[in-house]
DNA sequence: TTTCATGTTCAGCA
DNA sequence: GTGCTGAACATGAA
């Protein structure tokens, strides 16, 4: 489930669940989430140590170890944190088992396409993979040079994490259908009306979505993402909504709500 | 059985 | 370098 808003919500089950407890052993049930990753290196970092704090860049989290270095920890598509305690029944498609002395933090990831890794600094790494800003700290004017800068389709643009980090498919969606703009709409045909009212409607939805606990039956009425099914109706209007394929994903979105005429 | 999926990365081409 | 398309990754759910 993890777009910022949900990677958000990780790092504070984390923080809540899992911090200064010593890891007394760390359990690799499946290699491909560690791919990548000096694997010795890993467990002698993991070992041992107690996690001391989390960080968030976009959809990516770090956790501070106590004996050095940073755990990096991407979710993919499918992938979670799950705190257990002795008592507690093991979740199915544990990846990864951070054992304490009493309970432990798995890696969930049914589809595997999540990975933990190891970095000596959150800056290095964010600097090697060329993260932009955060989504929730980009200013209107680094927002505004980024994307009236860039080519293409508006929403490709936004889910580019290294133009801002933490947007994918589902809440691109949603901040272009608050700005009523069409996600195929090329960047640069954007007014400056539209770059201030993304970049608000941006930090409104991650906020919105951070308070509702990223569950989207408690989004307002209003939001899209509620309803985000083929069939469904647009929540403003009422008339069907479409999808189309941009940047290798499915937009949803209302024709009929659209600031603008459709680019074809 | 087939298709699709909240993500990232890479190859090939313009 | 930028951008686009398609595929790969690996698996569950509809």
């Amino acid at each position: 489930m993890p777009e910022l808003p949900e990677v958000e919500a990780f790092k504070r089950y984390i923080e809540r669940t899992s911090l200064e407890r010593p890891v007394a052993r760390m359990e690799i049930r499946n290699g491909v989430v560690i791919r990548g990753a000096d694997r010795p290196a890993l467990i002698e970092a993991v070992e041992g140590s107690e996690v001391l704090s989390v960080r968030r860049r976009g959809k990516q989290l770090f956790l501070e170890l106590s004996r050095g270095g940073w755990l990096t920890w991407h979710f993919g598509m499918t992938g979670r944190p799950v705190a257990l305690e002795r008592w507690d029944e093991e979740p199915r498609f544990v990846r990864v088992k951070f054992v304490f002395e009493h309970g432990s933090l798995a890696f969930v990831d049914p589809r595997m396409l999540g990975r933990i890794g190891l970095t000596a600094r959150p800056e290095r790494f964010i600097e090697e993979r060329r993260l932009g800003p955060d989504a929730l700290d980009i200013t209107l004017e680094e927002f505004t040079t980024t994307f009236g800068a860039s080519k293409g389709a508006i929403k490709a643009a936004l889910m580019d994490q290294h133009k801002v980090a933490g947007i994918g498919n589902l809440y691109s969606d949603e901040i272009l259908f608050q700005c009523r703009i069409d996600p195929r709409a090329d960047a640069r045909s954007l007014s400056e009306e539209d770059m201030r009212c993304m970049h608000r409607a941006m930090r409104r939805v991650l906020n919105m979505a951070i308070s509702v606990g990223t569950d989207f039956e408690r989004l307002p009425r209003s939001y899209l993402l509620r309803g985000r099914a083929v069939g469904s109706s647009c929540p403003r209007c009422g008339s069907l909504v479409s999808t189309a394929t941009v940047g290798g994903r499915t937009a949803f979105f209302c024709p009929f709500c659209l600031d603008r005429k459709s680019f074809f």
